[in-house]
RNA sequence: GCCUGAGUGGUGGAAUUGGUAGACGCGUUGGACUCAAAAUCCAAUGGUAGCAAUACCGUGUCGGUUCAAGUCCGACCUCAGGCACCA
């Protein structure tokens, strides 16, 4: 609708002259700080996924304006970095003409969703004005020691020709195109990050994230404790420290594996007898990329070490070496000892190589008592491979259904005990034993004994031949007791609930390493312990008084890769000198600009552009003033976004980043909202980035955002990902015009639950067009009044009450139905009053803006809106007089009634036993009780 | 495999934290207005049976706690996201 259109410029243009949003440094008020995570001003344009939680911010900074806050909500442009690197070769132009242009389009989207953005404070990341202070803050890092150039193995698309950090290169594939990454040496810039891994994990309890943000952030860092043991290399006495979580496990190290790039086998190359062997397994390992080699469900591989041996600590137990590629070099020590019988892995191993499994922590089941009797059993599992049945015994109300089961004789081994328990209950001999599991801690109560007994239960698993049997001898008494069934795997899940045969058949199918709780068995000192964390410390502490090792906490959390070999990045401010190193430029000198360039699409050979433009390169060292060369790679896209928030507080200072007065007012960002996908990439990077800051006294605050939220994406119509090659994509810009911006506004917050991802809907988008042309119908039932219409009051106290909370708490779809139901009692009334009409218009603004000002504007209903304030509401007049509640029998609705507020409970009782319906479900019944919830229920209990 | 979430009509989603399940919107059906269409307005709309009053069933599945369960507990299934050979 024009008009739409008209209204819409007319308010835009009117605040921006007006400067109704720019924010006040100097400002009394108390401050309030939104931002919604700047955007990569891509070609494509505004997505309707934008808009979202840009008006979600905008209607949040709105109201917080009404409640008389000092606002600072700003934009500006993450433009550095691949995509607008590669957009511009794509379509052949310098990536800063491109970003200049893009800028432009997607600035004039973003203003024509009406957002009450502070534009004053606007930049782009790649203006030399910015990136300036994002290279002083590089040198500041330098200065620290916390940069420095190494040798990495990286992450290397062929596709974009670039390095990637791990967090870009997640599941082996690059996240920008898709192509599989390879692996490369280069040298490269790094940060270290892992520095800070205890005080990114410390911080989080310090921001009011939400719980899967903090646990994603969590796993991330991926902070484990544990010990680092000394094992010794029997032929060279050398120490091979392993790095373990598991020391109560040491008594059942049966071998040791360790990386393929492990230095202990070049070291001893001379006394390993296979080498070649070894050799070619390296070469094989090496060429996987790490992907491939991180594949879980690949199958084990390895090579025994011959020449090497380990020496368990503990035991002084000689185990053999193993190199493998399930160890890696750059987490621990790159050495691990291995416990096939608590560990998955270890287990996969052993089984593959035939190595001992010594199990020293048992499971327990039951539960234990005091004064039990220790008893030997077993139980067997007999399977039946032709029918898929096993065979059960069906004790009925003696105990329900079992398997074999029985004590063992003296001198009895447990499979000698299990075929005669089989034979002796159920009569079959013609059977193969096929496997048996670890021994099971059972403990139980004999109420015919009345005694309680401890068990160590071996299970054991044999295979049907034939159906030959003996006769069975029971006495007559015996066989009414029990019946032999053979059932299905369905039924046993079902039916078998005795704690230990049901354990026991699970693991008989599928044995595996068992990692959680037990009892300590086979481990000397630890014997007899049946909680893990007592064993650790124990364990430990032995180890520490024996000088065996120490207690080591680590991190999974790498340091941050911090070079890009490309062009459209912040170069890296430093210059390499022959004599004196790397050296700083001056702070007088930058920023650093990039130099102006025909070629700039990146090399085959992974070197920088920059590296070709022998002008730019040759300078001279800040220090000594002889001829240098300048680094040639520049930032990740990462760098700009790690303090910007910080920038929009004093966004165009020219002598430091931002004055320490306006870090100090406007501190920590109250509310950051961005995508899920930015949860442990930027969020982690922007945190480390203003811890470090912080810790040199920098900034005021360690953590630098208060609250963060996450909108869910919007899918396309029929709830698939909105995609070009779908077709579905819808264009904001479309939509403004058909519609208008409020309903698009209006449409996104009602859309439903802003966290969780919902399909677009273009009738649901025309449902809030016909609400707002609703609003603008009802002006004509205007009257003079100035005061709330009285049959209206009630439900406007609530109505304010309601979308009060549910902004603050980001429920805009419920606010946005409230105000619906609010419109809809209007309607129903012949006249509303000015106060009626211009409260409901105070609601919406926030939502949206320009027609409720223009409303507001053209029935003369008093000051602007946004300078206006938010609607209070008065507690009292939300509570009804009279309320209907339902009446229960049996807890099923029967009927419904009247209730005034302060009827007293007996009066209600009486009513509710009145009731038509209620004589119906209670008559020839006996009323057991009345139960009266006041003002919400009543349920009246029958038999 | 582990860690988060989440499963409610034809559909997007509500439900005061244990108290009338399905608010509000969309769609659908019928009606009014109109020469007609659009727009607008009115009515109905979880399923089954019934003219109706009403009854039974119904919030992923199975079980439990409770006067009362979408909501709490236990087991499982499915989907989405994150982590993943991290010792």
């Amino acid at each position: 609708m024009s008009d739409y259109k008209k209204i819409e410029a007319k308010w835009q243009k009117k605040w921006e002259d007006e400067k109704s949003f720019v924010a006040d440094n100097n400002s009394t008020k108390e401050k309030y700080y939104y931002l919604v995570e700047f955007p990569y001003p891509s070609g494509a344009g505004l997505h309707v996924g934008h808009c979202r939680s840009y008006t979600a911010l905008d209607a949040l900074a709105r109201k917080k304006r009404m409640n008389g806050y000092n606002v600072l909500f700003p934009m500006g442009w993450d433009a550095f970095g691949a995509p607008a690197e590669q957009y511009a070769i794509k379509n052949h132009i310098h990536p800063s003409v491109a970003v200049k242009e893009n800028i432009k389009t997607f600035k004039g989207q973003v203003k024509s969703l009406g957002l009450s953005i502070d534009w004053t404070r606007e930049f782009s990341t790649t203006d030399p004005e910015y990136y300036k202070w994002t290279q002083w803050q590089f040198l500041k890092f330098f200065e620290k020691g916390m940069a420095y150039k190494a040798k990495k193995n990286i992450n290397w698309c062929p596709n974009c020709k670039m390095g990637l950090s791990n967090e870009d290169s997640s599941g082996g594939v690059c996240e920008r195109c898709g192509h599989s990454v390879e692996q490369r040496e280069k040298e490269q810039w790094m940060l270290r990050m892992s520095d800070y891994a205890e005080d990114l994990i410390k911080g989080l309890d310090d921001t009011d994230f939400q719980e899967r943000i903090k646990t994603a952030q969590i796993n991330w860092i991926g902070k484990s404790e544990g010990a680092e043991v000394n094992f010794k290399v029997k032929e060279t006495n050398e120490d091979l420290v392993v790095y373990t979580t598991r020391p109560d496990t040491l008594y059942g190290v049966t071998f040791m594996v360790v990386a393929p790039e492990h230095p202990i086998i070049e070291k001893n190359k001379n006394i390993i007898s296979n080498m070649d062997e070894i050799n070619s397994y390296k070469d094989a390992a090496k060429n996987k990329t790490e992907f491939e080699r991180t594949q879980v469900n690949k199958d084990k591989t390895g090579v025994k070490i011959e020449g090497l041996t380990g020496i368990n600590p503990i035991t002084k137990k000689e185990i053999p070496i193993y190199i493998s590629d399930y160890v890696m070099m750059n987490y621990g020590t790159g050495a691990i000892m291995a416990v096939p019988a608590h560990d998955e892995r270890d287990f996969e191993f052993a089984n593959k190589f035939g190595i001992d499994i010594i199990p020293v922590i048992e499971q327990i089941t039951g539960t234990p008592r005091d004064d039990e009797k220790k008893k030997n059993s077993i139980v067997a599992v007999l399977f039946d491979e032709e029918n898929n049945k096993y065979l059960t015994i069906n004790w009925g109300n003696l105990g329900g259904r079992l398997f074999v089961g029985g004590t063992r004789k003296d001198n009895e081994s447990p499979l000698e005990c299990a075929i005669r328990e089989i034979k002796e209950e159920t009569g079959y001999t013609d059977i193969t034993y096929m496997h048996d599991i670890f021994p099971i801690n059972h403990h139980y109560y004999a109420h015919n004994k009345n005694q309680a007994y401890e068990i160590e239960s071996t299970g054991l698993l044999f295979k049907l031949n034939s159906n030959k049997k003996v006769e069975v001898e029971l006495d007559d008494d015996e066989k009414d007791n029990f019946k032999v069934e053979w059932v299905d795997k369905n039924k046993i899940e079902k039916e078998v609930v005795d704690e230990l045969h049901i354990t026991t058949f699970r693991n008989l199918l599928k044995p595996t390493a068992y990692i959680a709780d037990g009892k300590m068995v086979n481990s000397d000192i630890l014997n007899g312990l049946t909680n893990k964390k007592d064993s650790i410390e124990k364990m430990l502490e032995y180890l520490e008084e024996n000088n065996l090792g120490k207690r080591k906490t680590n991190y999974k959390l790498q340091d941050w890769i911090f070079s890009r070999q490309r062009f459209w990045g912040e170069p890296i401010p430093l210059v390499h000198c022959k004599d004196c190193g790397w050296v700083a430029v001056d702070d007088k000198d930058l920023p650093v600009t990039l130099p102006e360039v025909v070629n700039y699409e990146p090399t085959d050979d992974g070197e920088s552009p920059l590296a070709a433009i022998t002008d730019w390169v040759n300078t001279t060292c800040p220090k000594c003033g002889n001829p240098a060369k300048r680094e040639t790679d520049t930032m990740p896209n990462w760098a700009g976004s790690s303090w910007y928030w910080l920038r929009y507080m004093d966004a165009h200072n020219d002598k430091e980043f931002a004055s320490k007065d306006a870090l100090k007012y406007w501190g920590k960002l109250d509310f950051y909202n961005g995508g899920m996908e930015h949860a442990t990439r930027h969020l982690l990077y922007a945190r480390f980035w203003n811890q470090f800051l912080y810790n040199n006294g920098l900034v005021p605050n360690k953590e630098p955002f208060k609250t963060r939220v996450s909108h869910g994406m919007i899918l396309g119509e029929g709830g698939v990902k909105m995609s070009k090659s779908l077709g579905n994509v819808i264009n904001p810009n479309d939509m403004i015009k058909e519609y208008g911006a409020d309903a698009l506004r209006c449409y996104e917050m009602f859309i439903g639950d802003y966290e969780k991802e919902v399909a677009w809907s273009e009738q649901g988008l025309n449902g809030c067009k016909r609400f707002i042309d609703k609003i603008v119908r009802i002006g004509d039932k205007l009257s003079n009044d100035t005061s709330y219409t009285k049959e209206l009051e009630s439900i406007i106290h609530k109505t304010i009450k309601k979308v009060t909370e549910d902004i603050d708490n980001m429920k805009f779809n419920t606010a946005v139905s409230a105000l619906m139901i609010l419109l809809n009692k209007y309607e129903e009334q012949d006249k509303i009053t000015k106060k009626d009409y211009r409260t409901f218009l105070l609601l919406f603004n926030p939502i949206a803006p320009h027609i409720t000002e223009e409303l507001n504007e053209k029935y003369d209903l008093g000051e602007q809106l946004c300078k206006s304030s938010w609607p209070t509401y008065d507690d009292e007049k939300t509570i009804d007089e009279e309320k209907e509640i339902a009446v229960q029998v049996n807890g099923k609705v029967r009927a419904t009634m009247k209730i005034s507020i302060n009827e007293d409970e007996e009066e209600i009782k009486k009513k509710a036993l009145a009731l038509e319906n209620v004589i119906n479900h209670t008559k020839d019944k006996e009323i057991i009780k009345v139960i009266v919830i006041k003002g919400k229920i009543v349920n009246i209990v029958v038999k």
